[in-house]
DNA sequence: CTTATATTGATATTTTATTATCTATATTAT
DNA sequence: ATAATATAGATAATAAAATATCAATATAAG
């Protein structure tokens, strides 16, 4: 019997995951108590965490590096590939559309849309940006699951609901905008003033 | 006897603030039950977070929607103005420089740094970016205690050890790596492609 | 004026997350 | 070969967060 993971335990995976790809080629083994001690967390929290993955460790040596990295990946990757695409193309999409980091999780982000015309055509590594128009034909065509708005707040909801007619199954907005979707339609939201604004206010 | 807000309700607070700013102005007041129904919270979750801030409510009425707006505000901004920088003036810091949402909580974006030279001079809304080199002194006129890391993250530790000695008290990171800071300077993270694939991994 | 009700704010309970403790074992040292 | 030790993995205890309950009260209705 698999217990589901906790989503507080799931957001930690890819921070284990960064910790442990800066770790040089010649540690070949990583103890719970060390990845602990790096990230700042409790070693049993690390070791429970790390047992939702497929990894094993031994008694006296810990986990195999290259092993256990591969297990995070299979767990973070489980459900293989995905296409996700981006609505707006302005400064923010055109900063993830390029972005070369997905790849990693199993994820593609294959095409932007807009509705300004004079954006359309191709990103600088030759990605397509689509008119907003068609992104109903593009994002069935496409068969993306996943998108990410990168409009003002004021549009958000608006292209939720597109989205969601295209039958996408889980969204990231930028948009500092409550959206209201679904059930069964996953929404997360990156707002970056008010991820500086928590740091500023830990400062004495 | 105050008590220390726990980060997780402090998280919250953005989000309670986005909402409240999309109450049409006709409505006046606003309960928690409303606030915790539109949200998908508790609605004692919602009261107790919004008892950290100044706002009372009334018995049968719920808080005046301005009132309870401007105390999270105040909440958020307790510390006043601030000064943050950009390290990195790729696509990531281009985005964020001319950003228009931060001065909602109080915080502005005076500067960009970039170590390729070719980049310096002003952004599109005339902000400066300046080489990397100057930082230090840069850093110390503009007094800025935030700073935003949007360079490789091969780069961002090395990065951050320069903040950590320009006086740099909280950091808020693209670079989806490991950084290591001294006691009294704050890191947060956003790895968006992690934000994607936790997402992701929550399609069935 | 009295009664009914929605809502706050406080307290109690439950659930969830984290940390501590313990047992088994693989490796290393003797 | 034996003993010592570091570490995983399991279980127990604690702490933190979320939810439920309840008393007080301002407003609305009768």
């Amino acid at each position: 019997m698999y217990k589901e993971i906790p989503l507080i335990s799931l957001q930690r995976m890819p921070v284990y995951l960064n910790y442990l790809k800066s770790i040089p080629d010649s540690e070949k083994f990583v103890s719970s108590g060390h990845i602990a001690e790096a990230l700042g967390l409790g070693e049993v929290l690390v070791r429970k965490d790390l047992a939702y993955t497929a990894a094993v460790g031994r008694p006296r040596v810990g986990y195999v590096t290259e092993e256990l990295i591969s297990a995070i990946e299979e767990f973070l990757c489980f459900n293989g590939k995905r296409h996700a695409v981006i609505i707006g193309y302005g400064a923010v999409g055109k900063a993830i559309l390029d972005y070369g980091g997905f790849g990693y999780y199993g994820i593609e982000v294959v095409a932007a849309f807009d509705s300004d015309t004079d954006k359309l055509g191709q990103s600088p590594s030759g990605k397509p940006v689509y008119d907003v128009a068609d992104a109903e034909a593009q994002i069935a065509r496409l068969n993306a699951k996943l998108a990410i708005i990168c409009v003002p707040a004021p549009a958000a909801q608006g292209v939720a609901d597109m989205l969601v007619r295209c039958g996408v199954k889980a969204i990231l907005s930028f948009a500092p905008a409550t959206l209201k979707t679904p059930e069964g339609v996953e929404v997360r939201q990156i707002d970056v003033a008010a991820n500086l604004a928590i740091l500023s206010s830990s400062i004495k």
